[in-house]
DNA sequence: CGACGGGACGC
DNA sequence: CGACGGGACGC
């Protein structure tokens, strides 16, 4: 059973860490007498005796390794500073640097007492004492809190008296606290410029970000305090004159693909493209003509202030196509009509309604925010949020996700959905379902169909690594 | 192409 | 002061 192959040993010299021992003996002492002296602490897998190429004899340096870091460090503790052999000095024993580390500087107790943990937000540095302290006793314990706020940060430190507490609180309590050692104070932390003043989440925080730079630059008709959702009267209020031709202004880089997939929503496109510079980049503008008024009135009504991507607000006016000439007040009067008749057409007499971000409720006539390039059937209730997973859909956006509301308004109307899940920062995300059969259903429904002008592909998700028994997420 | 599960301390 | 051997699966 102690066959100590020695291929093996070379793999896993350095697994788990701080598991293997650097012992300073004298020259005399033999690999037989290291086992015995150090078995009692543990599992061991091998025993190497550095000695000398030519003279075989020992350089006083040995390595021992054990299956768990806890042995190592309890025979450390327990060893250093013994005689072993009669007459012969103390021996010296530390956790040996791991072989790829390079440096042999002695690791200090400093670097294995002290375990960093996730725990829940809720919990108070009383709480991490008594969760941690069944490992043995402990010097202090600190939690992680916003500095203005004072809120945890769901991260604590717990400095223990001994390596070997440190090294059983790690092996041994819930996996859900991920408990690791805590790199050193001392070190500065490379890298840190990136966060400097954040706090949490960087995905979250660099959307927020980006509102905040459309608050700088307000449009007219999104309008930023009370008052909200007049901005579509603006036409009839200002001189502006309506035509069959719109201008977009995006400030966010759009392609033409895009931008047609959006307005052909609306039926009676006949001409789209983008506005291109010098350099064939482009700016931020496109020209959309329909091939009647009544569209294009539409368009900008329902399509001014449009979050597309997510965030970046749409402009549009109307322009000028040359074409178009007939007496003012008469032209006038018809657009108008043909204006109330489109909506009223489209959207039922709550028409002004659309595209506002307002969450759905259920029950509620289907709220018209959604534009789609398929019929929707009617949307259905959730599944209780306790519900069990039976079928996970993987959904990848492009060119951007769609927001959480839209995602749960459209894929909840096959049934059984119990939970959106958007991946920060990728576009990607997850539908959660309590029957096979609705996912399925959405799957099929779905795949390769637009919504809001997103592009969705929709799989069956991959089934997620299984890590045994993590706790639920508290945090 | 497009994947979930995370992470750092005012000395 | 006191820091890293021996040997080599089978795609």
């Amino acid at each position: 059973m102690e066959d100590f192959a020695s291929k093996q040993v070379t793999e896993n010299l350095d697994e788990p860490p701080n598991s293997r021992l650097f012992i300073v003996t004298c020259r005399s002492m033999s690999e037989d007498v290291i086992k015995d002296t150090f078995a009692v602490f543990g599992d061991i897998q091998a025993v190497w005796v550095v000695k000398d190429k030519q003279t075989k004899e020992s350089k006083g340096v040995s390595y021992v390794k054990f299956a768990k870091s806890s042995q190592a460090c309890l025979a450390m503790e327990e060893m250093h500073g013994k005689v072993v052999i009669e007459g012969t000095k103390p021996i010296k024993v530390f956790i040996a640097q791991s072989r790829s580390s390079g440096r042999h500087r002695d690791v200090e107790d400093e670097e294995l007492t002290r375990i960093f943990v996730m725990i829940p937000k809720t919990f108070t540095e009383d709480d991490l004492k008594e969760t941690f302290k069944e490992y043995g006793d402990i010097e202090y314990c600190v939690i992680i809190k916003n500095k203005f706020t004072g809120e945890s940060k769901g991260l604590g430190y717990v400095r223990y008296y001994k390596p070997s507490q440190a090294a059983m609180a790690i092996e041994n309590c819930d996996r859900g606290y991920r408990a690791i050692l805590a790199e050193p104070r001392s070190k500065t932390n490379s890298a840190e410029g990136e966060y400097a003043g954040g706090g949490g989440g960087g995905g979250a925080g660099a959307r927020f970000d980006q509102h905040g730079g459309d608050n700088m630059n307000p449009y007219p008709f999104a309008p930023m305090g009370a008052d909200p959702g007049n901005y579509q009267m603006a036409d009839y209020r200002s001189s502006d004159v309506m035509t069959r031709c719109l201008m977009l202004s995006s400030r966010a880089a759009v392609t033409q693909e895009q931008v047609y997939a959006l307005f052909d929503i609306i039926p009676g496109m006949d001409y789209c493209e983008l506005q291109r510079d010098a350099y064939g980049l482009s700016k931020g503008h496109a020209v959309i003509r329909y091939n009647n008024l009544g569209s294009a009135v539409y368009a900008k009504e329902k399509l001014s202030g449009f979050e597309y991507p997510p965030g970046n607000r749409l402009a549009l006016s109307f322009i000028d196509d040359g074409d178009d000439r007939n007496s003012p007040v008469g032209r006038m009067a018809m657009q108008f009509v043909a204006a109330q008749m489109m909506s009223t057409l489209w959207n039922g007499p709550s028409g002004n309604q659309l595209l506002k971000t307002a969450t759905s409720f259920p029950g509620a006539p289907a709220a018209p925010r959604i534009q789609a390039d398929l019929s929707l059937p009617a949307i259905k209730k959730l599944a209780p949020q306790d519900s069990k997973v039976k079928e996970r859909l993987f959904v990848v956006f492009s060119p951007s996700p769609l927001s959480m509301d839209v995602l749960e308004d459209v894929f909840c109307r096959y049934g059984s959905l119990i939970e959106v899940h958007l991946v920060p920062g990728r576009k990607v995300g997850y539908m959660k379902y309590a029957d096979k059969q609705c996912a399925d259903d959405a799957m099929a429904a779905l795949h390769g169909h637009m919504v809001n002008g997103v592009r969705m592909k929709v799989m069956l998700a991959d089934p997620p690594r299984e890590e045994s028994h993590k706790r639920p997420r508290t945090y």
